[in-house]
DNA sequence: TTTCTTGCAAACGTTTTGCAAGGTA
DNA sequence: TACCTTGCAAAACGTTTGCAAGAAA
């Protein structure tokens, strides 16, 4: 057992919910890092586990703060929150839909600023910025 | 007819389409400059609109660029762009649900000097800060 | 054993489509 | 007139729900 699904499963434990395999399935496939869309996870987990279990355990995820959606133009799709993988945010290439993660402690300080001009008090922030690509500019 | 009007009619005889009143007063109903869900519009719009041509009308003016969309959370909402208004982003409180406009030039320098790092060309970007606005943190 | 979670099947809301009728250029 | 756009109705899609059976604590 990984030590990310040893994790999950003390979360799940301590929040007192079941630990399952179709849970802790689901946290595999997102072990990868990259943002999945619900149609890939549908299709990984078809035959392991039903849709609306899928669906579920998504909810929950994101409920405990494992997961969380990332927004790329029309679609979201679904990433390991920072909590098992580092704080980031995209560049998502409109050629080759290839998605770079920046990892940006500078931008904390900007958001900072910008909250304190108008008052406001951040908790979670996104940035998605979408171009061209260094193999796709040629 | 006001002047976004204008300029829509003209984009749109430009760009080879016909100017109806079902598009423009999908113009109109988003002239209040707030992003609107579709659930919104499409209330809006019953009776004067069918829904197909809503939904076909948003697409159409999304491609030429006249509104964009904005992912508040799950959903997302729909609002000119910055063709027809200024260029802006949001603050959204997690309690009111307010949306707090915000408009940042540094923003731009700090996207520019980020793609740079990694060689990407940047075309759009996005930045939305969930959390409390100063109502909702006394 | 008690409680939580799953799979199934059906429901639901949102978005898209084909087509004939009507409006625009 | 010729072409584009609309309304209608139906279909497709993604997501959610109720419930009985099964698994976890």
């Amino acid at each position: 057992m990984t030590q990310g699904k040893q994790d999950v499963a003390d979360l799940l434990r301590r929040s007192g919910h079941s630990v399952t395999v179709q849970r802790l399935f689901v946290f595999e496939l997102l072990e990868s890092g990259k943002p999945l869309s619900m149609a890939y996870l549908t299709a990984r987990a078809s035959g392991a586990i039903d849709r609306a279990s899928l669906y579920r355990t998504v909810a929950l995820f994101e409920k405990l703060g494992i997961v969380r959606r990332v927004h790329l133009g029309w679609k979201y799709k679904i990433e390991l929150s920072d909590r098992f993988t580092e704080h980031h945010h995209h560049l998502t290439c409109l050629t080759c839909h290839a998605i770079i993660p920046i990892s940006e402690q500078e931008l904390e300080g900007f958001i900072s600023n910008l909250a304190a001009q108008h008052h406001f008090m951040p908790v979670e922030h996104q940035i998605e910025v979408q171009g061209y690509c260094a193999g796709c500019t040629i």
